[in-house]
DNA sequence: TACCAATATTGATGCTCGTCTATATAAACT
DNA sequence: AGTTTATATAGACGAGCATCAATATTGGTA
C-alpha cells in the first residue's frame, strides 16, 4: 500500500450537525470525538500551525523532525494520523513529501462548534454540506420539581 | 494533572491565537490540546448536545445517567472534567445540580479554529487557503531543491 | 548495479484515562 | 435522631496511544 490509502484520506468529516443544534446520535458523537482526538495532541497542533505559517502553506516532513524535537518515526506517525483523519494533504515530490492543510475539514469542525447553524459561518465551498436536518426528536427532560 | 480544581473552572481558554495564524508555542499547543482532549470523548459531546437541546439549555445530572447509559460515577467524572475545563456551568438547587454550557468557551475554541482572525463574521471565500500570513518570527522552511 | 537520503513500519514500553464497584458526602423529608 | 435520594470520591482494572529504537521501503543518483 505504497502511495495511497485512499479510503481513509478522502474521508471527510461526514458527520455531525452543529453540536448545539440537536442531540447527537451515539455514532455521530463517536465520529466527532475521533476528530477532536486527533487535535488533542500538542505536536499535531503545532504541525498545523507550522504549515499554516509557511509562505506556501505546506511543509516538508523532513523539517518537522527537527522543529518538533521528536524522532522521525514519531513525526511520521502523527502525519499519518492527521492524513488519515482528512486533515492533511500529502504530495510526494521526489524524495520529499509535502503536507498541507485540508481547509474544508477544519471548516467543518468549526461549523460543528458553531452556536446555532449556518448563519454564522458561511462556507461557500464544501458543498456536501450534510443534512441540515434537525431531528426534533430530542429527549426533553422536564425539570424535576420538589 | 487531571485534577480538576474548582478554580480551574473559571479558567477561560486563555491561550492560543488562531491556530492557522502563526506558530503556536509549545505551551500554547499544550493548553489547546487540553481543551480538545476534553471534547474527544463521545459521552462528553453528547452531554453538550443534550444540554443545548433542552428548552432551558440546562440539564440535571440525574437525567444524564439514564440517557447516556453510563454509571453515575462515570457521568459525574465527565461532568467534573468538563466543568474543570470551563465548558460547563454548575448550579445546585436543593438536591439536584444543573449544568449549562459556557458559551464563551466554545466561542473561543471556534475562534482558534478560524482560518484568519477572531470574528465569526462571514468568511471571505476560503481562498487559496494560503496564510494571509503574519509570519513574523515564524520559522520558514525554504523548499529544498535538488 | 550499488549507495544514500527520506519516509514508513514494526514491536515494545510506559503513561493516560475511561470505566467500573464500593463507599462517602450532601440535602431533603419523616 | 433515621431514611432516602443525588452527587462525589477512592481505588483498580484495562484499553488506547504517544514515544522510541530498530528495521524496512522507497526514490534518486552515481
Amino acid at each position: 500500500m505504497s502511495s495511497v490509502s485512499p479510503t481513509a484520506a478522502v474521508k471527510k468529516l461526514a458527520c455531525c450537525p452543529p453540536l448545539l443544534a440537536g442531540k447527537l446520535t451515539m455514532a455521530e458523537a463517536a465520529d466527532l470525538a475521533v476528530i477532536f482526538r486527533v487535535l488533542a495532541e500538542p505536536a499535531r497542533l503545532q504541525i498545523l500551525s507550522l504549515i499554516a505559517a509557511q509562505p506556501k502553506a505546506e511543509v516538508c516532513a523532513c523539517e518537522l523532525v527537527e522543529t518538533l524535537g521528536l524522532t522521525q518515526p514519531t513525526v511520521s506517525h502523527h502525519l499519518k494520523v492527521m492524513y488519515g483523519a482528512g486533515l492533511l494533504h500529502k504530495e510526494r515530490r521526489g524524495t520529499w513529501i509535502y503536507y498541507s492543510i485540508v481547509q474544508e475539514q477544519l471548516a467543518s469542525l468549526r461549523r460543528v462548534i458553531a452556536p446555532y447553524d449556518d448563519t454564522m459561518i458561511p462556507l461557500p465551498k464544501v458543498v456536501s454540506e450534510q443534512s441540515i436536518s434537525n431531528a426534533f426528536e430530542t429527549p426533553v427532560f422536564e425539570t424535576p420539581v420538589p
